[in-house]
DNA sequence: TAGTTTTGCGCAAACCATTGCGCTAGCTAA
DNA sequence: TTAGCTAGCGCAATGGTTTGCGCAAAACTA
């Protein structure tokens, strides 16, 4: 037998349809094919019937429901990668963040897998580990794999490797830091605000020689902050301290090592504002190795408000972040582009800081 | 039968081919075939050259080269989607966390990502948000997907959501938690080991009515946990008293709602486990709204070494999680299973906790 | 000159879902 | 009788990559 293609018999079969009660359920993997010959229809009734374009494509009702049943019954699901293929959607977005055990990354990445999922998409994690190479290669591989949008909190300071896939019309979002360069859309906090804020409370209390822990030099976070300070110090007419300003990364080494340093050379020092709450820790453990005691000895604030911070030794007064929102407002900002490619993307929103006043500052 | 094989229309196109010369560099999508065309090879030489096989087929060095170069100049990289749907094999792991916000799992997924990334594996994240019908629904979707493994934290106390996988060969490994009817891979604290050294420590201490904060019942770490509390007690010849075993998930509400509850009912309570971070900080607040000091009032020990542990109120005494290792040791038993999938698969791996002194617990 | 080996590469199927186009049977209206 | 229409569906191309099989030409041998 060369050709066993049944010609066409129709449902020439018995009223119960015998073909279906052999046992192969849902082993293997069922495809469109599969139903098709079960059911002696073509790939592409099944293919429209599962879509829903039956109606559309006035596909007969007996035909409809023996295809739906049948699928149901061997549990068909669409390969998506085939899917992905023929109709150039993954229904996947991309999500590089420099380092997911950061609590406050975690948050953002938290709501951002929330709202995709709620869309309908997966997400594809990439942790960049604050390595702007490690990003570039990461952002390739989610090329690649042609995702249908992309959410970064990115790590360099230049978006020189983010022209390509702007070029190439892939919807983008920036979250918690962006870039002058190249307008994208973005979502973060106002950090110049919640800088000013932080540091007139310090000034309010009688501070005047305030120590600024940075993080990563020009990254919008840090340089927001940083003008913050500044501004704040001016408006008081409170001269500005180059050796006050220290630091170089978001991380609790900086934060330890930077404190230790400037509590050797300025013992004058009233203050920390610590750009983070990794930052903070480490002045914490700075501190309590040189049995300095808060707010006694000197007071802090840190960014971030993490549900550990009313429980610190001294609970800590913070800058809290909206880091849920920011994830929501992301992952709208995104799909408002995944959904409307033609229009023009609106530019950068920024969230409200809140200081959360709690006993880390004395007053002098 | 006639032979309906259409009829060879082969390439039609000129013998020169001309089309090289139109400025078409690296626009749009560069495919195998472009290239194939540009230079008037087969697709099926371009793809051997770029993957790496042109020696073992004997392709010439100039076309060689040549292919290599051109695809240099595009830029070219294959279709991930094609190249998945053709291989069987999408370079893709699914991870699926119960949340991750919260710093243990987040502590796992870094871990996870990172040894993805080594192997050149992309990772799909699923947060099911403590809810057994979004884990199942994103293991389906990840199966849809194609991954080519899966690392699960489960969340529910059944196993029945799995065994479709499982038979399906596809190479899982479960983290944190487990399930006795259904032996897989796996990698988690020794949980049993980690209570019975805090709860000795308590006892050591002095302490007798000792409350125990759990986590999900029925999950293996709380069992575990349990276990190891109940055991400490039986060989130190104490009561067990079921009121003092309290709590019904990992969550910060539980353990805050719990003790406060507790502390109404028994005053006499001297000591505190907690079977998690979130729910010590929970306890945490309860114990500050009653104005309970530590260790003074109430001795405390939880699970899950965290960076603040150290600069609460007071520094915690806690078991330590090698959340790092796990993340670790995951990567590498489904790494195994990708690579070897004939070998049986090994059993359990438990790490050991470490119980670190600080100072919530006071001698009685 | 005929036969054999090697070199170098191409063809087309396979993977799977989607979809534009077009075919057929059956009915109606002209 | 036949053109025209519609309901109902199938064919085959499409997307990009991989790969088993096999062919043609060149090189070499006898």
């Amino acid at each position: 037998m060369q050709k066993n293609k049944p010609l066409r018999r129709k449902k020439t079969s018995p009223p119960v349809s015998g073909i279906l009660s052999n046992g192969e359920s849902s082993r293997s993997h069922t495809t469109l094919k599969r139903i098709a010959n079960q059911l002696n229809v073509s790939m592409s009734t099944v293919s429209r019937v599962l879509s829903g374009q039956a109606r559309s494509h006035r596909i007969s009702q007996q035909t409809e429901a023996a295809v739906s049943n049948l699928a149901r019954q061997f549990n068909f699901v669409p390969n998506q990668l085939a899917r992905g293929l023929r109709l150039k959607k993954t229904l996947t977005i991309g999500l590089v963040i420099p380092d997911i055990s950061n609590p406050f990354f975690a948050g953002i990445a938290h709501q951002v897998a929330l709202g995709a999922h709620q869309h309908g998409y997966s997400i594809l994690l990439c942790d960049s580990q604050e390595d702007i190479e490690l990003e570039i290669q990461s952002l390739g591989l989610l090329r690649h794999r042609h995702v249908d949008g992309l959410a970064i909190c990115p790590v360099g300071t230049s978006a020189k490797h983010l022209v390509d896939l702007v070029q190439a019309h892939l919807p983008i979002v920036l979250v918690d830091r962006y870039f002058q360069d190249l307008p994208l859309p973005y979502v973060g906090s106002d950090n110049l605000a919640g800088a000013v804020e932080a540091t007139n409370y310090l000034i309010a209390n009688g501070h005047r020689r305030i120590a600024c822990l940075q993080g990563l030099r020009g990254s919008s976070p840090n340089e927001f902050r940083l003008r913050g300070y500044r501004e704040a110090l001016a408006k008081n007419h409170l001269p500005e301290d180059p050796a006050l300003i220290v630091g170089y990364s978001f991380g609790e080494q900086s934060g330890y090592i930077e404190t230790r340093l400037l509590l050797r050379a300025r013992k004058d020092v009233t203050a920390i504002l610590a750009f983070s709450n990794l930052i903070a820790l480490g002045a914490l453990r700075a501190l309590a190795e040189e049995k300095l005691r808060i707010p006694d000895d000197i007071s802090i604030i840190a960014f971030d408000d993490q549900p550990y911070a009313a429980h610190l030794a001294t609970p800590m007064t913070t800058v809290a972040q909206p880091f849920s929102e920011m994830g929501e407002v992301a992952v709208k900002l995104l799909f408002d582009q995944i959904q409307s490619p033609q229009q023009q993307p609106k530019g950068g929103i920024l969230l409200p800081t809140q200081l959360i006043v709690r006993n880390s500052v004395k007053k002098l």
